[in-house]
DNA sequence: GCGGTAAGTTCTACGCCGTAGGTTTGCCGG
DNA sequence: CCGGCAAACCTACGGCGTAGAACTTACCGC
């Protein structure tokens, strides 16, 4: 790769650089990830990255923060129906995990407190309110849901076995229940599944609700 | 520190590697963990460690191996109501987690399919089957069970802030449900906040269950 | 006893990594 | 035309994971 003079510009800056950085993540993974193969995808020196983003560290932050941002709420204000947004949310929040699968443990370790991630859950628990919810059950209603669809999506987008069910080879015959609910668990990873776990998850809020 | 001679036998076994690869790396985190650093705390050249253990790959799977055999059901079988069981797992699986923080993101992404958990599990649904639930719901409960323990436990146990709560600092004219939530918030991490919410899930379990 | 063998440990060396510090270059206001 | 500045580059250092060889010891059939 050719470099270009000492002065001259490389158009870097840090959107640039987070967008080639979830883009080596989701090509190379994790693992292989470093400023040098970054630097070299960009064409560029691996110390000039050091003068948008402070280290590496920082550089995984602004790769998980980028992809946070691809998450596309898909007209969730246009209902009001808390469940319905819930779903909107979720589903958009799974799609990113599905898009960026090497990248995604790192948006589940790291930006939490995104401001993405803070306004959904504005919009989440202000519909949950006017709803007439409960205080109590609306303030924990983040924690569950977004407890769930990180430790979810994290299971279902590893870099484990092309199809990562919950419980992988196993022996049959010391586990007869798992055995036999096996051929329940062919959908493990569809959309299908997720929206099955999601509401029944969903129904738990509800009927804390009901019942607190 | 002094090594010794170059036949004389070390006492390395895999077991007495995998401790104390748990206990460098609740001591100095994940990032600082190596090969090189561990064999220092074992007084032992860091090759000796690959006659034992193939690679850093290899020693990482070892130690959340060794955490996740920390995990103690408490007496779970002499109970055949279901959600008691998954409450006493769930509660043995938090108390790892608390107990070794900086390794549990190592357990969420690496060991699935670990014979404690598929053992774990099989308890757990057999219990469910046994109460006459349907099998549907039965054979989704482990997913989305441990997918929530998994989401919650590293957003509650992560390096992040003192008190990591699930929105940190935010502006409060902007998110006024949030801000107005917030005092609801301030037990993040108890027992207590666990217990609710697990009882969410649990609950969402059981009406599927109820309706389904 | 004794030579042979296998296992466990250490040594050496290689290529890669993150990054601190210094150097070069083009641009732009004066 | 010039002086400063931002952006990029170069060099170098210590640490990393680990392949391969060298060495020491324990053990076993004889």
């Amino acid at each position: 790769m050719a470099r270009r003079a000492r002065g001259t510009s490389a158009g870097l800056d840090r959107h640039r650089i987070a967008t080639a950085a979830v883009a080596l993540v989701d090509r190379d993974g994790l693992e292989r990830f470093g400023v040098r193969r970054l630097a070299d995808e960009l064409g560029v020196d691996p110390m000039s990255i050091y003068h948008h983003v402070k280290g590496k560290a920082a550089l995984l932050d602004a790769a998980s923060e980028a992809v946070l941002h691809e998450v596309e709420i898909g007209a969730a204000e246009a209902s009001d129906d808390w469940a319905e947004i819930a779903r909107r949310t979720a589903h958009g929040y799974r799609a990113v995990a599905c898009r960026h699968p090497r990248v995604f443990p790192l948006v589940v370790v790291r930006a939490r407190t995104s401001p993405v991630t803070v306004a959904a859950v504005e919009r989440l628990v202000t519909a949950m309110r006017a709803a007439g919810l409960p205080d109590r059950v609306v303030a924990d209603t983040p924690g569950v849901l977004f407890g769930f669809l990180n430790g979810h999506l994290l299971a279902r987008t590893g870099e484990g076995p092309e199809v990562p069910a919950p419980v992988g080879e196993f022996d049959a015959a010391a586990h007869p229940t798992t055995a036999a609910l096996a051929p329940l668990l062919s959908d493990v990873g569809s959309v299908a599944e997720f929206d099955r776990l999601l509401d029944t998850v969903l129904a738990g809020i509800r009927v804390s609700a009901a019942s607190g």
